[in-house]
DNA sequence: CGATCTTACGGGATTCGTAAACATA
DNA sequence: TATGTTTACGAATCCCGTAAGATCG
């Protein structure tokens, strides 16, 4: 069929005439003058090749043509009315979802009360959070399961973006009672010949900690590659080695028995960047969570 | 909310974009340049108030929320399209409604092979026919429940409009035996005297029988008054009178033993009229089966 | 004759296409 | 560098509002 070029506002000026039967009050209701407004009704009917109403200087009334059109016309109106009020929900930030994925460290202690603020601010947008290791979060951001990922690895897939969001320091964790838990800070050197308990291979904070230590850095002493960091807690608790981890991670070991003290090494920093796909846009809800983490992102002192 | 101001034309090339992911060859689609495509897009985007696509020179696609929106173009343009079309299928006769008062006179004899033919040509047009005594048609369209009808009174509402639509003639009906069958017409003197075999009072008929009668012309000797035509029929088969009617209706006396004969009297015509609400029209389908009444109207020889 | 729709027309805004500038892989 | 989008700009078009004309009750 051919497809004519109607405008929204030649259906709701057909409404308007049908409705008060009357060019000048129609008119005057879309603001426009009658003689314009006539215009756009003469331009309707050509448009779509049907009379529509017949009119008389006295009488104005919908042909039967004109009253099955009618009906079409006030539903067109709707749904079009509906389908962008939809929209603007979605820019006003009433409806939506996010998708996030990030790292345990950051999930569980700094993430949830600023989740809690932001579905307290816009209770309507479905929250999605993935708690995920550095590879993990970049393959849901990469697989479209994820709308930003915040992690430690730079990036892994030439369609992604990496972003610096913050970096953190690396702790001692030791037993109180131990001797480095009388210092401020201590020095990589002093781990020296400390039995020194590892987190698994695969975890970032495994390999940041390897690669700080590089050839010349005073040897640890390992003595055993755990996969959970309250399991090291654990473990340093009872007095089995003392461990090094980023500070985003040390609500693993308030305990009483155990004290953190920063590591003073330069370059001993874990980065965390946002990740997100390049060419595409964070969808509004996205880009609200995002710009609220980034607004209240953990503050960590430098060394 | 506000409701903005949007084009079917905005739309296509939304989805043009949408599914070309190429603005070139999305405004060729549309016949138009690039730029002025573009210009399209932008001015979508102001009045939803929503970026819809991710643009770079080398890579176009929707976002989140143009997604959502692509949805609601697509239907939004094919409901459009279903009731521009359906309107389209009223204008081209294929479909439609027609709702028809005849006097019986013209519904039993000369309007089914018109019927018939109307149909046929336009199979798709719903046909609605009554049969009615004059007062009955007129009502109905007064009423709305037909668009036009073909009947015997002028008007009796203000809002009506009747038309002449063609006239007939009277003729008398007599037994092959009668003396005046040997003539070749009648005159109103030459009746009489003779049995005479009235219709009812509410008849059109009757009544225009007895108006042309008017003081000082030649007594009737009424023997009954009957109801129905073919109830005339036969009286005046068995001998019991003669009587006289409009040709229209002469189909009620096709027998061997009757013959009729035109009344040869100035002014003795029934007319009989076109009537329809004055200030509306009709509707396609109602013109389209009045026109070819009207071309096949009934042609009665002048007196 | 008064109310109301249509036509006529001049001015202003919109929209178009060409050409140049700009951006990205 | 090549492809493709945006910007710039002059020209054609469309649309609006005022004023005059036409029509019906």
């Amino acid at each position: 069929m051919n497809e004519p070029d109607l405008s929204s506002r030649q259906l709701r000026a057909f409404v308007a005439l049908a409705e008060t039967r009357n060019f000048t009050r129609a008119a005057a209701r879309l603001h426009l003058s009658q003689p314009a407004f006539s215009a756009l009704i003469r331009a309707l009917e050509e448009a779509v090749g049907a009379r529509l109403f017949d009119r008389s200087t006295r009488h104005v009334e919908p042909t039967v043509e004109g009253a099955l059109f009618l009906e079409s016309a006030q539903r067109l109106l709707r749904d079009l009315s509906l389908s962008v009020a939809d929209l603007g929900e979605h820019v006003a930030r009433r409806r939506g979802r996010v998708a996030l994925a990030a790292l345990p460290a950051l999930a569980a202690g700094w993430l949830p009360p600023l989740l809690a603020a932001f579905r307290a601010r816009y209770p309507d947008i479905e929250l999605d959070v993935a708690d995920a290791l550095s590879e993990g979060c970049v393959e849901r951001v990469r697989a479209g399961h994820a709308d930003f990922a915040l992690a430690a690895v730079r990036a892994s897939a030439p369609e992604l973006l990496a972003q610096p969001f913050c970096s953190d320091g690396f702790h001692l964790v030791c037993p109180r009672t131990h001797a480095l838990a009388r210092r401020d800070t201590v020095r990589l050197r002093d781990l020296a010949g400390e039995p020194f308990i590892h987190l698994a291979r695969t975890s970032s904070v495994r390999q940041r900690v390897e690669s700080a230590l590089g050839p010349g850095a005073p040897a640890l002493r390992p003595v055993m590659e755990l996969e959970q960091l309250s399991t090291v807690a654990g473990m340093v608790r009872a007095g089995l080695g003392i461990t090094v981890v980023p500070a985003l991670t040390l609500f693993h070991f308030e305990h009483p028995d155990l004290v953190t003290r920063p590591v003073d090494a330069p370059g001993l920093r874990r980065q965390i960047y946002s990740i997100r796909r390049r060419d595409r846009s964070l969808s509004i809800a996205a880009q609200a969570l995002f710009d609220e983490l980034l607004a209240h992102r953990p503050v960590l002192r430098e060394t």
